[in-house]
RNA sequence: GGGCGGUUAGCUCAGUGGAAGAGCAUCUGCUUGACGUGCAGAAGGUCAUAGGUUCAAGUCCUAUACCGCCCACCA
């Protein structure tokens, strides 16, 4: 039963989980005597690496649902993964281009060819390429649940979806469909994002805007039909060959007379129109004219509908130019871009070149700079999903934490945009579409919009495009309870009641989950939406792996164990602030964990095997045990109060400060003599020092449940047989003892006060000395002589003189307190020299004080506006002060300095 | 170009309009029989700046500066 001095994560992580797992202690079921209490997952990628992101995220949940479980309701952790349509493409097709996946194409039955070249998904064709995607996913599958269950998430596994599964693709179809007959999903030809590495579109939030990027303003000269010339500027010089107008303001006196006129276009069989248009053109800006691309520039397209221009799209699919490029047909786009500069230098059209700012639009997933593309996509009308949606965070049914991200969210659905969901990939959820063959695809009256195939389905073609992975994320948190048929789950657990996720995927996933659960569900998806913070490292950067600084928490865990790694994690969100992560943190919390364990090392070795008697069979109470009882119900209710209202940091410090500092410095050192002193321990402050720990290990069980555990385990008598199913603690009033409170914070100055002239001293700490307290408190004085052992104990006072009648010795350290001067008189170390600065010191700080209270107290304004309550503390505090300076001064009186 | 955060001790962060706090780190003592992964004590702050509201401002308001993050199709 001897525990070892110190503790070793290892043995213990590797050990409980299982056992709890198999226990079924993560099982909720549907229970109509318990509240629910659900928390669905956000589904990691199924080929993601667990990072600090994920480990952060998954912590918090784990704490929430670990402290509602214990706390009496059916808490349920539903969890799952995504298909990750486009991140998974990204993979497989890199790993397919470095031949990495030879072995697992074998493994799917497909020809691997005997050469060595790239292989990319056309290669495989879209069967074996799905084929290829399952065979992947179930191989990556079970490394994320393992990391999961390594950070110690007590998960509802047998719930464990995908968002590929079967029910889900198939609640996927349904929400295509209904949404397609109530009109809200179109399909139209439009200009989108298009990514011309991974060879499909994105949404608008799948692009991200590289800022400041240096490059340059080319300017060239277009010849005009009748003589002359007008110079352009522009940043993409290549798009000219699709330029089907150069546009002047109708104001520009410069060029007012070229309107309607012609320009020749340099390479290509064309004329090209001089328009005039208010809208596109800034006459301050470059030259004042401006190329026409339609088919690759969104305002230039408006600009070609409000001219009635032509479309030349000059860019296939890949990036490269087309037949529409003329000589340049053929070439990649940066290549063809180079190649008409320097055409246009040979033919001296070239008109130098400006340095210019710009943004840069690039593809989340494979870092391509994005083209703007006409092509005929599938589209989400956003505006009547999004008012409810409002609506529902704006009235306060959805709570945001921290509150500023609702502004966010609000300024997005107010401008939301419509949301192209067809991606041109095969990894993902075939659009449920069939068009007629032979007919005209962009008519909806040849259209099959189903969930299931039409039944003479020789005579149709299925839409070749799948949906953004984000569409079926969209469902999750009532695809998971297998809508659209009926369940149990749904009634009882939906809405869910806390969402954690991190703040970038406001718009992507938590926006579009409460439009989608409002409209097929209803009802809001969650109550409670936690944006947790960015973990950076030690000195505030992103973590990121082109800087190196990445922290991988399996690797902490190795270090420090996963208990520490959770609780730094926890003590760390704080609202609205970035998470610094470091070693020497994760370190530090794994020195508290071997503080408590060194605390229950010392609790057992004191309870010699028995258990405990409970509290209430036991003799009276002393003023300590009452003491920390009435600590304890303070430090429960603020755990309580701090995990109900999401304060992670909060909730973690409450506990640290808890079990450090009042029950490990004070209540332990204070209860020893009671355990050493006689020969039989005193059986009361046994059963304190016990409940007291068995409610520290509750506390802490959802924030280090390994630990926990472990030590429960190792005290007598220990029911229930888990700290899992152990209720977390509730508040005893009966046990707040403000009396009890107050005398020992006087107590406790009083002991701090000779530890504190003994240091500044230098008395040695185990120097016996008498110790003399002059107060005028009756109370006190019997409080210290009852108490006289204690002095002994933790401040090595051989003896206590306590009274008025007490005299100062002049040669004697002096400490002043509020209520009381406590003198150390001992031979030979007093530093008289010393002793009268410090005490000047502490009298010009009290005087400082008490000038502040005076000022107020003389202000007759304060004294009229100001509450009673505050005026009276603050005559109160007047008092001490006076009282204070006048006992510094006396005392200084005796030390030889005149006042 | 808009919007949103943040700025309190060396670091990480609390802080309800009514005496500026904690934990690390630092310094000084301590092999006190749970723990040196520890104990005790100390030092350390014009609460970013400037105005304003108030009897009273770290806290509320307005600007400014710096840092960070979003959103936006300016050739």
């Amino acid at each position: 039963m001897e525990l070892p001095k110190t503790y070793d994560p290892q043995r213990a992580e590797d050990h409980w989980y299982a056992v709890w797992e198999e226990r079924g202690y993560f099982h909720a079921t549907v229970d109509a005597g318990k509240r629910p209490f659900a928390i669905v997952i956000p589904p990691p990628n199924v080929t993601g690496e667990l990072h600090m992101g994920h480990a952060l995220n998954n912590t918090l949940q784990d704490v929430i649902i670990r402290y509602h479980r214990a706390d009496g309701k059916s808490a349920c952790w539903f969890p799952g993964m995504d298909h990750a349509s486009i991140a998974v493409h990204t993979l497989i097709e890199r790993a397919l281009a470095k031949r990495e996946l030879d072995d697992l194409l074998r493994d799917i039955g497909f020809p691997v060819p005997a050469h060595t070249q790239p292989l990319t998904r056309r290669d495989l064709g879209r069967e074996a390429f799905m084929k290829l995607g399952w065979a992947w996913k179930e191989k990556y599958d079970g490394r994320i649940r393992q990391q999961l269950r390594v950070l110690g998430c007590s998960c509802d596994w047998p719930r464990e979806r995908f968002t590929m599964d079967e029910g889900l693709s198939h609640a996927v179809q349904t929400v295509f469909v209904r949404l397609y007959e109530e009109g809200l999903i179109y399909r139209d030809t439009r200009m989108v994002n298009w990514d011309v590495q991974a060879q499909t579109v994105l949404s608008d939030l799948e692009v991200e805007n590289e800022e400041n990027v240096q490059g340059e303003l080319f300017q060239f000269a277009y010849p005009l039909e009748d003589g002359g010339e007008l110079v352009v500027a522009t940043t993409r010089p290549e798009t000219m060959l699709g330029d089907t107008a150069l546009a002047v303001h109708p104001d520009d006196a410069r060029y007012k007379h070229l309107i309607g006129k012609f320009a020749v276009h340099p390479f290509l069989e064309r004329r090209v129109p001089i328009i005039a248009d208010g809208q596109l053109v800034d006459p301050a800006f470059g030259t004042g004219v401006v190329k026409v691309t339609p088919a690759h520039d969104y305002n230039d397209l408006a600009t070609g509908k409000r001219h009635n221009l032509d479309v030349i799209s000059i860019l296939d699919f890949k990036g490269n130019a087309n037949q529409n490029a003329g000589p340049f047909a053929g070439m990649e786009r940066f290549q063809a871009r180079r190649a008409v500069k320097e055409k246009l230098e040979e033919l001296g059209l070239a008109r130098g070149s400006k340095p210019h700012l710009m943004t840069l639009p690039r593809s989340q997933r494979t870092g391509t700079i994005v083209e703007p593309m006409l092509t005929t996509q599938w589209f989400v009308k956003m505006e009547p999903l999004a008012r409810p949606a409002i609506e529902k965070v704006r009235d306060g049914s959805i709570d945001f934490i921290p509150q500023e991200w609702a502004k966010t969210y609000f300024h997005w659905m107010e401008n939301i945009q419509d949301w192209c969901i067809s991606r041109q990939l095969w990894w993902g959820h075939r659009i449920p579409v069939w068009y007629r063959k032979g007919q005209d695809p962009m008519d909806p009256r040849h259209w099959h919009v189903s969930t299931r195939p039409p039944d003479d389905a020789e005579h149709w073609e299925q839409d070749q495009d799948v949906l953004d992975t984000w569409f079926s994320s969209a469902l999750w948190p009532f695809s998971i309870m297998d809508w659209p048929a009926p369940s149990a789950e749904q009634k009882y657990f939906y809405p869910t009641a806390f969402l954690s996720t991190g703040p970038d995927i406001i718009f992507f996933w938590v926006a579009r989950m409460i439009m989608m659960g409002l409209h097929f569900m209803g009802e809001i998806p969650f109550r409670t939406v936690f944006f947790h913070p960015i973990v950076v490292d030690e000195h505030g950067k992103k973590m990121s792996k082109t800087k190196g600084n990445v922290i991988d928490p399996l690797t902490l865990k190795d270090e420090f164990g996963i208990d520490a790694l959770r609780f730094t994690l926890v003590a760390g969100t704080a609202k609205g602030k970035d998470l610094r992560l470091s070693h020497s943190t994760v370190d530090g919390n794994r020195k508290f964990l071997n503080k408590i364990w060194n605390a229950a090392r010392f609790v057992l070795s004191n309870l010699k095997g028995k258990a405990a008697p409970p509290l209430d069979q036991t003799g009276p109470l002393q003023l300590e045990d009452r003491w920390i009882l009435s600590r304890l119900q303070d430090a429960v209710s603020q755990v309580r109060r701090a995990l109900d209202r999401y304060d992670f940091n909060l909730a973690a410090g409450m506990v640290y400060s808890f079990i450090w500092r009042d029950y490990c410095d004070w209540y332990l050192e204070w209860v020893k003599p009671r355990l050493y002193a006689s020969g039989t321990p005193d059986a009361v402050a046994q059963a304190v020092l016990c409940h007291v720990f068995d409610q520290i290990l509750r506390l802490l069980h959802p924030f280090t449940p390994f630990i926990a555990e472990e030590l429960w385990q190792h005290f007598p008598a220990r029911a229930p047989e888990s700290v899992m199913v152990a209720p977390f603690p509730q508040v005893q009033p009966a046990l707040a003892d403000s009396q009890a409170e107050g005398q020992m914070d006087r107590l406790q100055a009083l002991i701090t006060a000779i530890r504190t002239l003994r240091s500044e001293l230098n008395v040695p700490p185990d120097r016996p000395a008498t110790v003399l307290i002059r107060t005028e408190e009756a109370a006190l004085e019997d409080l210290v002589r009852q108490h006289a052992h204690i002095f002994q104990s933790l401040a090595h006072a051989a003896q206590v003189d306590i009274g008025p009648q007490v005299t100062r010795p002049a040669q004697a350290p002096r400490k002043v307190l509020e209520f009381a001067e406590v003198f150390l008189p001992l031979e030979g170390v007093v530093d008289i020299a010393a002793e009268r600065v410090r005490l000047v010191q502490e009298l010009s700080r009290v005087e400082s004080d008490l000038k502040r209270a005076l000022l107020k107290l003389e202000n007759e304004e304060f004294l009229r506006k100001a509450p009673t309550d505050v005026v009276d503390k603050e005559k109160r505090k007047l008092a001490e002060f006076q009282q204070m300076a006048q006992r510094l001064a006396e005392n200084l009186e005796l030390l030889g300095v005149k006042i």
